[in-house]
DNA sequence: CTGAAAGCGCTAACAT
DNA sequence: ATGTTAGCGCTTTCAG
């Protein structure tokens, strides 16, 4: 295994130039005579050189890398953005290292320092650093783009949707199907994104004049896992007063509480709605298709990745929220509320009926 | 935004030391008296001194970052296998910078490239590069691993499973089971996975004594599109002599055809058995759970990256397969073959009986 | 249009 | 134990 070895100086030699005019044509920095550039390129393709990068990078100050940050890789969502973000990269000429930080935070902070250490130009994060002073810090002084989840988007633009309304256009659809009994299963993570769905999930119950009932909330694992959702449905499906609607902030959520259901008999969307949240491609693999939110993963990556060439290259310093189009895609797991109506649900009725008319 | 800074030198003239004793220091190279090490430890703290890994770099002809090229980013399988890499690539401070390929050979030369323009030590290609020559040259010159697809064992190692004997492990369940019309939905990619597999699905009918029938093999698309899995199965099922099992390729197929088997009326397992294979996550989603071959993906992984460093830290040149083990997990999708039989069975049964006995 | 030469920030002899 | 110095391979003034 003989490493790379020839070097710009080789090929100057070998071509009876010097470094510069090699250096000049490898990179078009200016006009090289016809008949020089010829045999430059040449003696180039004869020694099959190539520029060695980390030089080139020493001199230049500039890496044309970036960083992404993120949680895992394994959750679909984020797989989706990191192909978009690896897409817009490599059309602009970039490469993309990667960290996974399993929102460690020592991990977060270590990804983070490959900023510092000259490794890369900028980063796209798509964890929302535990450590808030880390990211202050590093944003002050590189070119961050947050994707999806954020800090501070004053410092360092984020690129995201409008959860709020998403989820208010969510519960408009089921509130909208006569449903008035509406539980919700969110996370017990502290991403901003939980807490604005599980807000607005509120705050639409309210205007609606309905009551925000705590027994009604439940809450799912962190990194939003299938069976959390499905444990959340099992306890919300045997309560004394079950939902006739789950609102969920995810997918798997979603997921797992359509199998709970099924365990407990109860039929899709006949006697009980769901909703997911993201739009994964699992929720069309099987019935019932699952209506939900579609976020544009794809772009949101692309969209992340072409602002921070835009910051790392016109030094655009522009911050402040960047909304993507979501979209609410309505599939097989919602319904109008049944009409044949149980003593209790009688009972409740009458009760938000009087509320309503407040 | 005033981007790094402070170098070595900077630290140097602040503490009143030289840079080569900085440089020690930093590095651990050699000892440094107890006195002087605490004033520099004071001054980078101070400073906030980070070293600049490029001229490092340039200077050590290392860069402690490894190449990681992979089909996509958004399969599951690729991803917890880049989940396996990642890992191990914190574990020994190397860095991970990821090309994926979408199997377009310009790309995939693309990313090989980071070897020779040195960006960095070494690689692993989980994608069977199109163009072999381009292999052959890299893996001559720089440390690689091929993991789970591989264009050459001798030349640079490859970690994956046992794809023969995973197959045939699988075939002789369905077989142990009663089948004898056994389909295959395979792929009509050039993987070696895909080869091999398919080899086994005929050696496997071929010892039973059973034939192989073309009209019983399907091709999928060739990046195992669920879609594709379904358009396979419906041919098969509507076909003058449907098969009672079908073992799928991938995990993928197997969803398709299990949709496709609803679609018709087609009760699994009790009228038709499906086998897939990977066991990616989806699998115990929804019921009937499948019946699979498990891969140890993570392991994968992490067991490429450990092989790789091994290259890139002990010069260790060994080359040759490495089989990680695989597990047949019996599950929902697969039963045995119905004992009440139609004429058409019959009639086939006696034929296989005879050619059994030859 | 081309060449000479000065570094980019760091490490590793080679001295002391 | 510490300092001096020579590059790593490249880009980029500055001259010509």
């Amino acid at each position: 295994m003989n490493r790379s070895k020839v070097t710009i100086k080789d090929v100057a030699l070998e071509a009876g130039v010097s470094v510069a005019t090699v250096s000049r044509l490898v990179n078009g920095t200016s006009i090289v005579s016809a008949a020089t550039a010829a045999k430059i390129q040449e003696t180039i393709q004869k020694l099959g050189y190539e520029p060695n990068l980390m030089a080139r990078n020493l001199r230049k100050k500039e890496t044309r890398v970036i960083l992404i940050v993120c949680p895992n890789v394994t959750n679909p969502y984020y797989a989706h953005i990191l192909a978009g973000i690896t897409e817009a990269s490599y059309q602009q000429g970039f490469s993309a290292v990667m960290y996974t930080t399993n929102c460690d935070p020592e991990r977060e902070l270590e990804g983070i320092q490959m900023l510092y250490k000259g490794r890369v130009d900028g980063a796209i994060l798509m964890d929302g650093l535990r450590d808030h002073q880390v990211f202050y810090n590093a944003a002050s002084r590189f070119p961050i783009v947050q994707c999806s989840e954020y800090v501070d988007t004053e410092i360092a633009p984020a690129v995201c949707i409008d959860n709020y309304q998403a989820s208010r256009d969510m519960m408009a659809h089921l509130l909208g199907l006569g449903h008035t009994k509406i539980a919700l299963i969110s996370s017990n993570n502290d991403y901003v994104s939980t807490k604005i769905r599980t807000q607005a999930y509120k705050d639409s119950l309210l205007e609606a004049g309905l009551p925000v009932d705590p027994e009604y909330i439940k809450l799912g694992s962190s990194d939003y896992s299938f069976q959390s959702g499905r444990a959340c449905a099992l306890e919300l499906l045997q309560s004394e007063n079950p939902p006739s609607a789950i609102f969920c902030i995810s997918d798997t959520f979603a997921f797992g509480s359509i199998i709970a259901a099924k365990e407990l008999g109860i039929t899709i969307p006949e006697e009980l709605s769901i909703s997911g949240f993201d739009d994964v491609e699992y929720t069309t693999m099987h019935h019932p298709f699952i209506t939900t939110i579609a976020q544009p993963c794809y772009e949101l990556g692309r969209t992340s990745a072409q602002m921070l060439f835009e910051r790392l290259e016109k030094h655009s310093a522009e911050t402040g929220l960047v909304y993507l189009d979501h979209q609410l895609v309505v599939r097989e797991s919602t319904a109008k509320k049944k009409t044949y109506l149980t003593h209790q649900d009688t009972d409740l009725m009458v009760n938000n009926y009087s509320k309503e008319k407040k």
